[in-house]
DNA sequence: AATAAATACTACTTATTTGTAGCATATTAA
DNA sequence: TTAATATGCTACAAATAAGTAGTATTTATT
């Protein structure tokens, strides 16, 4: 009942370029303010790249920005590039078959919850966020 | 974003058990109906016995009942008791030193849903469920 | 053209979770 | 008291997630 490391590395990442959007970061500006590992950070931001969220530029004077405006970014699509957020939407019990017709013990409790799990996710752009206290390793 | 195997498990049996609270079941018929692995099912039992919620009886005739009133066990308690729930109320971000007076740029997002969880999670005993339809492999 | 400073890729290592095997222990009934 | 039928324990195996190492590639500056 956690998001996993990746995806809190992502957001830490993403929220943390959100801050000023404009600029240009480089892993190593990143690894040092976040504290997240140099080649993990790396692997992660080529992932970010190819899910269309930033766009990087090689060589020398390179780094990361945003490839689109952060307000078309939502939390639920960062999370989703990095660990499928569809295991949310699966039977709490672990059943295949459960289904709203065909429903396990949980089902009617689990919905209410994960309806308002997706709708937060969904609804909360980068942009959305309280940037005043942006907290940082 | 999803429950462990073994809170599912422990979700499964549980409830299924729940259905006739006071009958005695043994691993092996467990086993056969929810489809969880003969070893892990019986290591699972012996912990939801550590934690309170059922008893073994040993030897010939021997299974395992609730060791007390179904509608004094809430999921939470159930899912505590195989993966902290405590987790549940990490900083989504993974920052250690987030709190209401230090928040990370998610706290107030994620301290609504986390509580919605919770609250949902402690308040749903045993004895709530619907076994109308309790699905089952 | 050489160098410096950046990202990209492939393979490997470690840690955690999940699942399995085999033997030990307990209890009832004939 | 022996056989049958339960649970309990310890150690191992497999799968997945997390983290690391080393090298290749790209590009602006000189």
């Amino acid at each position: 009942m956690k998001l996993s490391k990746t995806s809190e590395y992502a957001l830490r990442i993403l929220i943390y370029m959100a801050k000023k959007p404009a600029d240009l970061y480089t892993a190593k500006y990143l690894i040092e303010q976040l504290h997240v590992s140099d080649k993990y950070l790396r692997r992660l931001m080529t992932e970010l790249s190819k899910a269309g969220f930033i766009k990087s530029t090689q060589g020398r004077d390179g780094g990361y920005t945003f490839a689109k405006p952060i307000n078309e970014i939502s939390l639920y699509d960062i999370i989703d590039s990095v660990e499928s957020m569809d295991k949310l939407n699966d039977c709490v019990l672990g059943f295949n078959e459960c289904s709203c017709t065909n429903p396990c013990a949980m089902h009617d409790e689990w919905l209410v919850i994960r309806q308002k799990l997706n709708k937060i996710f969904h609804e909360t752009k980068l942009s959305d966020l309280d940037f005043e206290h942006v907290l940082r390793y």
